[in-house]
DNA sequence: CGCGGCTTTGATGTTCATCAAGTAAAGTGG
DNA sequence: CCACTTTACTTGATGAACATCAAAGCCGCG
């Protein structure tokens, strides 16, 4: 398996709050199987820009956030990439096919500097099948995140260009970084590869938004300066 | 509920091979326990153009297309519609948001005349609770249709509109009708609501088709004649 | 310090939406 | 069943939105 050929930890104890695994822990499932499963995970280290899933690679194990941000993706036979998502820790967007295929039918790299467990999907399997309670907490979370990407397709798609980079810009201001300044974690090209437009034109609407005071840039750098009229240029889009 | 106020039939013996419920009885399940949820369902018959969910609605049931065809949809702030996805029989698209959320975020219409089981949602979520064979079928099913919506919105939208027209002829004729010869259940506007283009363009270029001899119309009654060149336009597209 | 990738701006052309106007089909009420 | 209305379909002309092409500055990295 050509994603897990680097160093990690192993064994160490579940402490995410959110975390697929610990979600068991107040149930009345036993006490020894989920030590076990815990045991059985294994914890990595990922700098920004490397790849943690290889599109087409067999799913052996369920992955998942613990720290960081990543994008998943998908290569066009044209080589051009297309963003399907950029989720942070804890979002389960990177569910998606894992329980109904045999390959990842997308890629996963990190964008920012992340912490990713992988856990045997035979063992989560396992717990399903003995656990009502984490059956159902996973096609919960199966089900919000899937339909979240949806969602956000939709929204995307049903908007100008202006009004795509207004949503995009908004989307890390709010729901990423909490803050009106941030520094963007990725290139303009990926936001163009996620919105589904030119790189060009990525440049050149966030040049007018710069033109008429709506946002500042410092390269990666951004400040929102003018929430409400960046919030109208995303509704009227 | 609003969708459950018509004539229906209840507690039949559930016959579909495919059932979410049927999946059960294979299972080791308590015979006991099938009998009275299959008891619980209303099956329902809906004619081409009736609502069977609407948008907003509280969820209480899982309904399951037992045989016809759905679109599910949105309408947008503007009050244009836009089409998620186009169903068949058994294939779980109308899972979507079931499990995650209160109300329905989307409407599900019959475009061909469809029957139409609802089970309550409690019940089916008692059965995932109980039987850990049942849930794993059930997460399958979610994963499973999750993913091909969001990839059919992928494969659309990274298409020029000869690319798209060609896309959804083909999808016709190939997953719905298999028959080069079919009657499109959708009209040309909605046909550019399911694929993101103007109903005069759809039109404009399915005219283009007819004119280079790859298709035949007669308003809704289409023929493939050259396949290939269609597949062609389809994958360069 | 020079190379390649990322960013930026301008000029140009293509694709697509919009507008308009007419025809065919389908539903509606007398 | 027919006149009437409405809705769906079709084609052309126009303009706007967007992609593509080109060129130059910038930045990080070996």
């Amino acid at each position: 398996m050509d994603s897990l050929n680097k160093k990690s930890t192993k064994g160490s104890v579940c402490e995410c709050k959110e975390c697929v695994l610990r979600e068991l822990m107040s149930e009345s499932f036993l006490e020894n199987e989920s030590k076990y499963v815990c045991k059985s995970k294994i914890e990595k280290n990922y700098k920004k820009g490397e790849v943690i899933v290889y599109e087409g690679e067999e799913i052996n194990n369920l992955i998942c956030i613990k720290e960081g941000l990543i994008k998943i993706y998908r290569t066009l036979n044209n080589n051009k990439e297309q963003i399907i998502s950029i989720s942070k820790a804890f979002d389960f967007s990177y569910l998606l096919n894992v329980f109904s295929d045999k390959k990842f039918n997308y890629s996963i790299s990190a964008i920012e500097d992340s912490t990713v467990c992988f856990i045997l999907l035979e063992n989560i399997k396992k717990m399903i099948y003995k656990n009502g309670d984490y059956a159902l907490s996973v096609i919960n979370k199966l089900s919000f995140a899937s339909n979240k990407i949806i969602n956000n397709f939709l929204e995307i798609h049903s908007r100008n260009l202006s009004g795509r980079v207004a949503l995009i810009l908004l989307f890390f201001s709010r729901e990423i970084y909490k803050s009106n300044t941030f520094v963007l974690p990725v290139s303009r090209k990926e936001i163009a590869e996620l919105i589904g437009m030119t790189t060009e034109n990525v440049i050149r609407i966030m040049s007018e938004f710069r033109n008429e005071n709506i946002i500042r840039i410092h390269t990666k750098e951004i400040e929102i300066k003018d929430n409400k009229r960046l919030e109208l240029i995303m509704e009227k889009g």
